[in-house]
DNA sequence: GGGTAAAATGACCAGACGGTCATTTTATTG
DNA sequence: CAATAAAATGACCGTCTGGTCATTTTACCC
């Protein structure tokens, strides 16, 4: 089927299987300005304007190294989500499979903190960099609304709750990158679905403390939560 | 008391008062590297020499822009987590503290943005900036620590819980700042301080999912996330 | 008002870096 | 093996920017 793979393509294939990591690499360690062009080079082993001969720009061969690295992250953390079957498993899974990831591949990990602060500094539409930042909640979302659909957990809006996952699993990950001590990376994940999980039970049987769940004191505001 | 405040510090406090706002406005406009000493010369209306009488070099001066804006975000958070009486409370009051904080200043949010990715990205001790962020949820973590002494709420680890509280506001208030749309900050906040709340809420009775919540169907692979 | 010290200025410099392209090296073909 | 095309190279260029410092302006004091 697939016909010829024209030199030309194992070629440039190849030239990426070098280039990417190397630029991960450097981009990991330095961040998109202070990464120079020379220094790519020399960690691949080719001379800089071979470079050039695939990537038109800095910003071409950033744009790349960030792609393939979220693109090979998000395949992984699917595949390890599509086989869970209740949801507080892909909750663990989701935290797991990228706290592996990272932990496998930490320049990508500050490469990967770097787009998305730059993200967040640019403000704006744009980049298709937002569209796979989205892309990374969506399963999560799905299996939240269908939690709540089957009742396994009580109403809540499924895309923050994904987003709220998201986020816990990036400030651990952060924290872990930072040599922040603690070896165990399934403890502090486990800690987190445990708290996710509760937020999200139904309120039990009845008398609990479900939609008021203020110590004391409270005097009445409602419908604070309205939506 | 005071005795003097010598011309001279009174010439540097307004100086300062008038270089480091127009620091946080360049920097969190372009990030460290693109900002240019000629810009926030321009923008704090002197000549850039004279910047360098007062601060000896571009790191120095973001240094200080930075801590100026910490340490004014940080007083404000403690003022009113102070005078709330439950941990409640006082988690709403954080999340909304930063939220209104960072809404009056975005330019500082971004600035703060790039301060933690760099952060991440040096991955490791030195900066006192490490010491400014860990200052920052050290409040939240002695009022869960109280909370789970009161045995208001279940045992947890306070510090993992305040960290956990920390990111998923910074999460909020990064996807508010990218201009995702929902105009009030009460209902996400709301949100997550009731998913929190739950999260942290003491088994109610007995029957509750506590300890082994999984959905059902676990066959034994118990330890899958060994490490 | 004039003289001196402090403060401010901005032209200037040196180094660095993204990107180019004439030249060299390697592969292909007849 | 020669001829030719494709690929790789790295010296080179223009630009940009952090930082300096000789000069000018302002503030102060007698």
């Amino acid at each position: 089927m697939r016909p010829l793979p024209s030199k030309e393509a194992v070629l440039t294939a190849y030239r990426q299987s070098v280039f990417l990591p190397a630029a991960i690499r450097v981009f990991g360690e330095c961040g998109f300005e202070r990464a120079t062009m020379d220094r790519i080079a020399r960690e691949a082993e080719v001379a800089k304007g071979t470079i050039y001969l695939y990537y038109k720009s800095k910003q071409a061969m950033y744009d790349a190294a960030l792609r393939s690295g979220i693109l090979e992250l998000d395949e992984r953390t699917r595949l390890r989500m599509d086989e869970m079957a209740s949801l507080r498993d892909v909750i663990v899974s989701f935290i797991a499979t990228r706290a592996e990831y990272f932990a496998e591949h930490p320049d990508f990990f500050r490469m990967y903190v770097g787009a998305v602060a730059a993200q967040i500094m640019k403000a704006g539409r744009g980049t298709d960099v937002q569209s796979m930042l989205e892309h990374q909640t969506r399963r999560l979302e799905q299996a939240v609304a269908r939690a709540v659909a089957r009742r396994v957990i009580r109403r809540v809006d499924s895309a923050a709750t994904a987003l709220a996952i998201f986020d816990l699993t990036r400030g651990l990950l952060a924290r872990r990158l930072t040599a922040h001590g603690h070896p165990d990376v399934t403890e502090e994940a486990g800690f987190l679905a445990d708290l996710i999980w509760r937020g999200l039970n139904r309120p039990a049987t009845a008398g609990d403390a479900g939609p008021r769940p203020r110590g004391r004191k409270g005097p009445a505001h409602r419908n604070k939560g309205k939506k």
